[in-house]
DNA sequence: TTATTTGCAAATGTTTTGCACACAT
DNA sequence: ATGTGTGCAAAACATTTGCAAATAA
């Protein structure tokens, strides 16, 4: 994330808690601060860890409820991977939605978009009558590293 | 599922507990036959609820084991709907793979099927070199009695 | 002033696990 | 006989929550 995508997001989220008449306070400044400089996906205890090293460190559960905070604004996705791991979290760079390749051997991510493929989720679900709000497609398998290795 | 199915289902059991040098407990084949009655989608937790109700109920360790098996024998498909729920269980009939689309409001759950959507996928992974071993896609909303009631 | 927010520890909820005993092979 | 499987209770684990104290507005 570029240093002005970053000033830009700071800005969004002060306007956020303004809008939502949320208190703008030191912990939430400094979460929201040191996510946007995480690498492309890290979990809750990640950034935790990040913020534990810093002289004044913030509570998990802020952490925690800063994040869910985040996610609501539409300024970091949530990533499940497996049900009982952790959930990762990505900054949301534009409009465009991607999903998720993950490698079970050494854990990589690799996202890719495809239209078409939302276009076709789109007339599936017509079909059913059903109204999509959002969705989540992740294909496990082997990442070209990985996969040559084996 | 029909009877043929169960009866077919559970001799395919019996021969994967003899294949894998398992061993041919009561409580497995119970496990198993219960299972297989369940509604389309349960929880570890509803099965062993419907085990207690028997005269000889099965531990809930020993639940949690069985379906596993059933998983790992391709009896079962596992589908994780959110990821601090609990995952849900479906027989698998046959061959086809489906997905499903999940009602945020009454938890319905439709399932669907497409071809297209899956040939894309592997198009998608073949693009990045990444080998698919599996994969989920899961649309959330709202079903159509839901949506009429908003 | 007062409604939020924080930090802590305890609770949550599902699934897993260690261990002693029981049992299938 | 011997290696597995079972049941129980405790552990694991990420996340949430109750509550009292702190703080932004």
């Amino acid at each position: 994330m570029t240093a002005e995508r970053r000033e830009q997001v700071n800005s969004l989220f002060e306007r956020f808690l303004r809008e939502n008449r949320l208190k703008h306070t030191a912990q939430r400044l400094k979460i929201v601060k040191r996510a946007l400089s995480m690498p492309k996906h890290f979990s809750a205890e990640d950034l935790y860890q990040v913020l534990r090293r810093d002289k004044t460190p913030v509570s998990k559960a802020t952490v925690y409820r800063t994040l869910k905070l985040l996610v609501d604004a539409n300024f970091l996705d949530e990533l499940e991977i497996g049900a009982r791991e952790a959930k990762f979290y990505e900054p949301i760079h534009d409009r465009e939605h991607h999903d998720h390749m993950i490698c079970l051997k050494c854990s990589s991510i690799i996202e890719f978009t495809d239209l078409k493929i939302e276009e076709l989720q789109d007339a599936a679900a017509q079909k059913k009558r059903f109204r999509v709000l959002s969705h989540s497609l992740k294909l496990f398998g082997l990442c070209e590293r990985c996969d040559a290795d084996a």
